[in-house]
DNA sequence: CAAGCTTACCGACAACTTGTCGGTAGGTTG
DNA sequence: CAACCTACCGACAAGTTGTCGGTAAGCTTG
């Protein structure tokens, strides 16, 4: 009893299950076995349609970093809304990924999921720094930003978000919003933004 | 023919040459088996002093996170050294390892590193942003600093040194330059350091 | 519509891994 | 010198990833 599917369809199959289970025990913990019989396919199924364990890892990170870069160039590229709602709405829609809990993200962060995250920030880095760092300069010469180095200014801020918000897991509330105030904070300053100017920005975004 | 030795001994012996292998070859790609053919040992003796390989990686990022760290702590505590020089000197101590060449910061960027280099950053934050945050709280009370988070500002300067700075690898002598002088201004934005303070402090780091 | 081809799939197998455990040699101590 | 603890040994269990010859299903094509 043999099921024969269209490549495309396996290939996305084996990556929802990989995912879920890279996520859940982590890259090393999950074994290729794990996966061929969560789906209830044969080992040479799995290496027919990718050539290692890795590389499954590697197609996960593309397809996520793909939504969630895609997300935020969309939210760059509309010239109806300020500039600095803009560059706020980006940053959160890289961070809070509105498909999956909160749970995923603590995952993420843990020791076992090193590979997983140091990855998906690598292609972050790649895909959305050269976006931000397009939007500062714009803000440069619109007025509202000063930075000789809009394209570092950029790097910054996506690193910081990334490795500091997903060490988020065992905070209170209030050192949670602490945090999110002092990054934007920070942000304003790397940025030569009056102070201020971004919580106005911000409160924007969400008033949509 | 059994060589005995003191258990300490073995431990650093082990340490030594996993240290070696890990970074050289990534912690996945280095199995037990070639440290202990490199050492000379037996399978059991390993576990005699480990419990897990994972437990090896662990007291290697101990080992090297207490040396780095105390290294900054140390500039950091010398009260004769000018405010600005000890935060910078400070910074430089823990990324530029004095005992080891640029090829090892190269490889452990590497994928196959992430897990070392996670837990190495992870040590640090912990280790580290409470010296920074003490040492900027006093430039505030002096009047050099200005901000209002001492503390995610120590954090954000830390993570991102940390993280920029190991991607070095590829980059011009240009780019480089680059990207340190462009650090060095966010760094001062962040700090509400006046431009150019910090630049001041370190030409004096490298005159003494 | 049978023959032939391509695409997707199967599962045994080789070649490793890590971690365990009963047993053993050396040095120390009573 | 006997007993004892510490450090060490290596065979072995249990599991892992990746390979490969072979097989079935669905399309062409004569």
């Amino acid at each position: 009893m043999r099921v024969v599917k269209p490549a495309e369809e396996r290939r996305n199959e084996i990556l929802d299950v990989a995912e879920q289970l890279f996520v859940e025990k982590g890259f090393d913990n999950a074994s290729t076995n794990d996966i061929i019989h969560k789906i209830g396919i044969a080992r040479g199924t799995l290496y027919y349609h990718f050539e290692s364990k890795e590389e499954i890892l590697d197609a996960i990170v593309e397809r996520m970093g793909h939504e969630r870069i895609a997300r935020a160039a969309a939210i760059i590229a509309d010239r109806n809304v300020p500039l600095l709602e803009r560059l706020t709405g980006a940053v959160l829609a890289l961070n809070l990924d509105s498909g999956v809990g909160v749970e995923v993200l603590e995952q993420m962060h843990k020791p076992q999921n090193a590979l997983l995250h140091q990855k998906m920030q690598d292609s972050m880095i790649e895909g959305v720094v050269p976006l931000f760092a397009k939007l500062i300069a714009e803000g440069n010469e619109i007025g509202i930003f000063d930075t000789k180095y809009p394209s570092e200014a950029a790097e910054m801020i996506v690193i910081y978000s990334n490795t500091a918000f997903d060490a988020l897991a065992g905070l209170s509330p209030e050192e949670m919003e602490k945090k999110s105030r002092a990054f934007i904070y920070h942000v304003e300053r790397v940025l030569g933004a009056g102070e201020g100017g971004l919580t106005r920005a911000i409160s924007g975004v969400f008033s949509r």
